[in-house]
DNA sequence: GTCTATAATTTGATAGAC
DNA sequence: GTCTATCAAATTATAGAC
């Protein structure tokens, strides 16, 4: 039980999540989970009894990760623009030390729809919409903000901070960079897009 | 050569389009992909030789759509505001007719990065957003909108017209909505999003 | 718990008749 | 060109020894 010594199942776990983010479940393979775990794939079957079990084990534990608190910072007591602010920043940072997720989960949620139910992250994910919603809506009420369509504010705000993650081949392509300067584009990212945001609503 | 009758080669070709986009390399099955031409497996196989190959027909004439010319918009003699409005909504609108195309373009391009050289996909991209830039620069320098980096500019639009496609499955259950109340959003979403843009470059 | 060896299944691909 | 039947390879899963 040292710090050290990690054990067996969470080797394998560790292995997992590798493989199943970077490729998918349909391109994973148990014997690349295996030798990256630096098990047998007899020993794989032995801890999950079957590809299928030990992928539901990772996809919920990373939609878990996917949907990770941000609402705290809704409920939080400062002006509404500086919660964009924080909630924006605290989006992208956290994407940025696990590039793969976005694409993971919707990738997956797009080809087996059915595992969505999973977990409760459709509860947490409708919360946290209909929290949102109603910010907006005082905000608009109180004449902070222009009237706008809060589901499309959602959307504008989900798509600015996770697309680039999302389309990241494409964008060095188009973009004419490498990895490491789409990752300072990443970091300057989070001022932009508050801007933009903030710019937008503005009466 | 009738107007009815379609060659065979076109039947699996667009029956490959179908299960290649909705499941992805990885997971599309050459048998689906035969049924769902209503011919069996040999005769895929003497058309396109190997799944490999099917694939990359495919991919190829996808990604020529994906990328298909928002580029004479931005040559056109419209106001920049104009063009913004019209390369936006002309996008969604092109996804909208083809909303798992995203996806799949990016997907396997983040999983199978080398494809990404095929035809001439990443040229017509660069220049896309070479034309872009000068655009945005020349505006600044007019003083028509607020200084702002056109890298950042172009994730946003591209993130804000993209994205609710994109994660289409996450959107339905966080909004709790159907497929329908979804066309009817997205077919909102190009006056919202040009709004947004627009608004946020106002000096 | 961990291993080696092997079974069982899936699936892409081919042979050969018509 | 199209089919049925079948092969070959890849991959998941299990049996059984240690």
């Amino acid at each position: 039980m040292s710090a050290i010594a990690v054990s067996t199942e969470e080797t394998i776990l560790e292995a997992a999540r590798k493989v199943f983010m970077q490729k998918g479940f349909a391109a994973a393979r148990m014997c690349e989970i295996a030798k990256i775990a630096g098990i047998n794939q007899a020993l794989l079957h032995y801890y999950f009894r079957s590809k299928d079990r030990l992928f539901e084990v990772i996809f919920a534990q990373q939609s878990q990760n996917f949907y990770a608190n941000i609402i705290s910072i809704l409920h939080s007591d400062v002006p509404f623009f500086e919660k964009l602010r924080m909630m924006i920043a605290k989006e992208i940072e956290k994407i940025s030390s696990a590039p793969y997720l976005p694409m993971f989960i919707l990738n997956e949620m797009h080809s087996n729809p059915e595992r969505m139910q999973c977990n409760g992250s459709v509860d947490r994910n409708t919360h946290f919409f209909k929290t949102f919603s109603e910010l907006v809506e005082k905000e608009y009420e109180a004449g902070r903000i222009r009237k706008v369509c809060p589901q499309q504010l959602f959307l504008s705000i989900m798509g600015i901070t996770m697309f680039p993650f999302l389309a990241q081949p494409m964008i060095k392509m188009a973009l004419e960079i490498d990895g490491k300067s789409f990752e300072q584009l990443m970091q300057e990212r989070a001022e932009h897009a508050s801007e933009l945001i903030i710019r937008s609503l503005q009466v």
